[in-house]
DNA sequence: TTTTAATGATAGTAATACTATTTATTAAAA
DNA sequence: TTTTAATAAATAGTATTACTATCATTAAAA
């Protein structure tokens, strides 16, 4: 994880990997907005100060975890295309990644992650939807989101090279998975996508909308 | 406008249509997180406590502003595609309102288009991501939205009768032309338009996605 | 003219987002 | 073993935010 994101390490004391297990939980529970280091601070028995210690405010420690939640995915990418040759395959493993209902990986003893995939469709956006996302990005804070996206769009270029928008298509392929997703449950008028059911769904037009503009 | 927005109707009086305006205008240079209506206030010469009158809270007064260019985006589409006939040139026109570089409109005096792009280019998403989105969806205050989507996956549906998912797609549209906008200015790495001058790049590229995905 | 409605001015509160200071604990050096 | 130094925790405090309440003033409608 990139240093400027906190103060100190929260992996590296309980205390801090106490921070992160119960701001992914509050910030679930109750959103980012009313989400505060006071509450969290009740919630695992420290105070303000000592969570101050650690982030310098709420909106560093989203984007620790929303990193954290990218450079997961981009890890499970490349352990479940690892042995792919096929691009097309490569591609069509990325979109089922994105787009399926995530479930709490257990590997990891302090980081929930389907709660955090949630997070992310609801909030992540927040993470760079502010007046100061060119120092963000200049400080390097939004890295595994744009590997993540490089890598796609690496995969979409093996499939073809003379495709002319391949990193707009990744990011594009990335955001609506979460982002339809969030409709899917929220506006479903936005979609054509009925229940919770319909999440393979998600998976065929996504699938459609990239194969059928990027076929050679 | 839908009056559960408002608390008092901003555009029957001289202060309403000030706190529009110049609400407009605060938002856009120092962000909505920054936004306060005490500081809003102070630059129309009122009191907070005035404000409070017209809108509930901030973020009210962020979807009313939102709203009212969705609404917008819906009329210039209506104007503009009135009298086209084919459903090609039709969805064509949509991508074309969409993703241009909006201009100062001037018919409307005290609404500046241009800034109020950039608004929900930067801070629209906030609208709907909170915990509170089912109820302001139930109390109908993301209608302009739909309504636009709702058009534009009718011109899709004109164009292509059997194509799956047109919903999704128009939300898709919508979306990116805004984010993928967001992107070039802020995370250029995310998309493959370099300077501000690649505007028409986002054009090409939103016709080639829909384009070779609806094609019959 | 009287009533109603909108605005203005002032004050007050609980919560938020921090910062600073002090106190306690632990670890290393003398 | 005692002193010193570094680290962490606890407490307190501040400016700002997000409101609510009250009351006087002005303007428009009945």
């Amino acid at each position: 994880m990139n240093e400027k994101l906190f103060l100190r390490n929260p992996e590296e004391t309980e205390l801090g990997r106490k921070i992160i297990q119960h701001s992914i939980i509050l910030i679930h529970k109750i959103g980012f907005e009313a989400f505060t280091f006071k509450k969290l601070a009740e919630e695992i028995t420290t105070t303000e100060a000592g969570i101050y210690r650690y982030f310098e405010n709420k909106h560093r420690l989203l984007l620790y975890i929303v990193d954290w939640y990218w450079s997961w995915q981009e890890y499970r990418l490349i352990f479940h295309s690892n042995n792919i040759k096929n691009p097309e395959a490569k591609i069509k493993k990325a979109i089922q990644l994105l787009s399926a209902h995530v479930e709490d990986d257990m590997t990891t003893d302090h980081i929930n992650e389907k709660l955090l995939y949630e997070i992310v469709m609801c909030e992540g956006a927040k993470s760079f939807l502010t007046k100061h996302v060119l120092e963000d990005n200049k400080a390097k804070l939004f890295k595994p989101y744009k590997d993540l996206c490089a890598r796609i769009a690496g995969f979409i270029k093996e499939y073809n090279p003379k495709y002319k928008y391949p990193y707009s298509l990744a990011s594009t392929i990335i955001e609506m998975a979460h982002s339809q997703k969030f409709y899917m449950q929220n506006l479903p008028s936005l979609t054509d996508f009925g229940g919770a059911k319909d999440e393979k769904k998600l998976a065929s037009f996504l699938e459609n909308l990239i194969f059928s503009s990027i076929k050679v």
